[in-house]
Formats: structure tokens, sequence, C-alpha cells
DNA sequence: TTACACCTATATGTATACAAAAGAATAAAT
DNA sequence: ATTTATTCTTTTGTATACATATAGGTGTAA
């Protein structure tokens, strides 16, 4: 349940409902193939089945959710082939970024940027997948007003929220200590 | 009225809508600014205000309209500095797309683009605007398949609905036999 | 045991009545 | 005459009953 202590309008409660269900399918608390109920959900949100159809319809838009008539709405299964595609288009759009308007950081979001990175190397070896796919989130989110261009900045977070999922379930645990110590480098790029 | 003469299952129908609607916006049959009233879009596609509204909250994730509570669904006015990033932005994926697994054009595509050109060089006179910007449009169709990466296909439509029109509005009859003769040089260039 | 037809439960899609909000028209007060 | 409060109409947002499609269970026959 939330409660959006916000403007309380009907827009900002649908947004809020879209982030979390965007967030639970993409730390996948919802698994590619899990069924999301419409009733289950209206419920859980305590409103009705027409705002939740409303935000599966966004969700379906950004390729997240997939309904089907009379069978249910599942989460995507992102195939390889698909996953490797938006990969390489990420990779060229970072390189646009700077071209494209780009912004400068306030003092204070550089700050943020600092405690991050500290935070990550302190607490390296705590973390689990997801909670490290969490902070992963939470440093995208951080510099995405970094993008001027803003459907450059649009298509990003859609990109993001498209593969984010499958790039944590690829993570086992052989390699996760040498991701993290990538990711506290990249923080550290960025930051620079 | 669209008797769309398909599967003729539900989503099929909305797909239809969709596709009418955006032309219509992107045409300009539908001015930036104007009103789209639900219970007559509804009465003029013979059906229910629900599939309606699911189409229009397609259009509103893509940016060509706005809904707001006790108003309406208005057609978004793009601001000129919005359609400048928007413009940036294509340039730049455009020089990105030869880089991105290009797709051959097959024999029979590139048969009715030689098609396309001699009916653009034949009837450049004839064309107002709007005839004019369905020609784009259609080459623009034409020529999306061969984009062979699919998340930057679906983001080159995007992009496009999204400043199809503002392109259109701002061709004044002044220098539009200059820009037929321009997009005649455009289509022979894609085409080689 | 297996195959197939049918039935039932449950899911999304649709239609419609009602709630809420915005804007215009109207009336009253200064 | 102008401004302000109010009512009324119109429109989008919500809730809910119904239609339709899917999938799985069940029973029967081969």
């Amino acid at each position: 349940m939330l409660d959006s202590q916000g403007p309380s309008n009907s827009r900002q409660r649908m947004q809020d409902i879209l982030q979390d269900l965007r967030e639970s399918i993409c730390l996948l608390e919802y698994q590619p193939g899990a069924r999301l109920s419409e009733v289950t959900l209206a419920e859980h949100y305590g409103v009705s089945r027409t705002p939740i159809r409303t935000v599966l319809t966004w969700l379906e838009a950004d390729g997240l959710v997939q309904a089907k008539h009379g069978a249910g709405t599942f989460v995507t299964d992102v195939d390889m082939a698909a996953l490797k595609q938006v990969y390489q288009l990420r990779l060229e759009l970072m390189e646009m970024m700077p071209r494209l308007e780009p912004q400068t950081a306030s003092a204070s979001l550089l700050a943020d940027m600092l405690v991050f990175a500290q935070d990550l190397r302190d607490h390296a070896s705590e973390f689990d997948a997801q909670a490290f796919a969490r902070l992963n989130l939470r440093f995208f989110l951080m510099r995405l007003p970094l993008i001027g261009n803003q459907p450059l900045r649009d298509i990003s977070e859609r990109l993001y929220y498209q593969t984010a999922r499958v790039w944590i379930s690829s993570i086992d645990k052989l390699d996760f200590t040498s991701e993290v110590s990538f990711f506290a480098d990249e923080v550290k790029a960025v930051i620079n």
C-alpha cells in the first residue's frame, strides 16, 4: 500500500503505483513470466481495476509486461538477442550524451554522489544482489537529470528499466564482488 | 469509421484506431491545441469510451496528446525548444543507424522506393502541404524496417510522430517547391 | 493408459453509471 | 460597471457489472 502524501490528485496516485510496480519488476520481486493479477493489485493499492489497468497499459508500452486476453498480464521475458540490441544502443547513447546539452552537476548532487561512493566502498561486503541492484537504480536516478536533452533522457530511462532486471539476474556470486568494485570505479568516473 | 477486416480481435481494433488518430494528428487534421472528445471518438469508431481511453493513453505516452481532468484531452503544442531537442537527437540517431545492424533492402522494397521517387518527381507540382506530408510519412514507414536494432526502430518511430506535424506546419509556400526537390534528393540518397 | 471433447473457473476486454474537476454562464454585491 | 461568488454544463477519472477468451480440470470413449 502506498500513501502518496503528495497532491493527492489521481494522476499522481497512478504515477506512484507505476513507480512502485516498475521498481518491483526491475528488482526481480516480480520475476519474468510472473502473472500480475489486476484484482490483486487493485486490492493491494486500495483502488479499482480501472486505474490499475491504466498503469499496466503504461508498463506494457514500456515493454515490461504483456497482457493476454483471458490469460493474464505477465512480466515479459527479455530474450538475449533483444537484450544485446538494447545494450548496444545504450552504449551508443552513452557516447552521444556529452554532445547534447550536458547539464553541470550542482554542488549538492556532487556531494550526494561522493557520499554514495563512500557508502558503496564501506559496505561492499554486506550487499546481496538485490541490495546492489537497488543501489544501481538509485545511482541511475541520481545522474538522470544530468542529461539535458529531454527526449534522450526519456529514452535512457525507458531503456534502463527494460534492461536492469536482466543485468541483475546475470550477476552470479562468482563475479559479484568484482562487479561491485567495477561499479564503484564507474561512480568515481562519473563524478569526475 | 474503420472496418478492420483483420483478426477482429480487440487488440487489433485498438491498434487500428491508434494508427488512424496518430496519422490525423501528425497530418494536422487535428491541430495542436485541438480537443479530442472521448464520446465523439467513441461514437465515430463505434465503440465505448473504454477502448478509446486506452488508445488515448498510448498517445499520451508518446507525447502526442495530454489529458486534463474535467477539461478535455488536447493535442500537445510542441514548443520550439523541445522540437529543437528532438531534432538534434534525431540527427545523432540517424548517424548511428548504419552502425547498428543495418538491414539490407529487399529487391521489392527497392523497387517500391524507385516507383515512389518517380511519382514524387512527376507530380511535384500537384502536391499541397498535406499531400506532401502524407508522402513523407509513407516514405518514413517504408524505410523504417531497414533499422535492424529494434529498440532504435521503436525510438525512431516515436520521435518521428512527435516532430512530423511541427515540421509540416513550418513549411510555408515559399520554400515548398524546394522542400519537395530536397526530399526527392533524399529519397534517391537513401536508395543508394 | 491415452486421447479428445466439454465444462468450469478465472483472467482480461468492454460498456456504462457515477464521482470529481474544470470552465463558462449567471447573479449578486460593492 | 466591475468584481466575486455560485450554479450548471461538460469532460475526464473511477467503480462495477457484463462479455469474451484462455487454460486447466474432468469425464468418457477408444
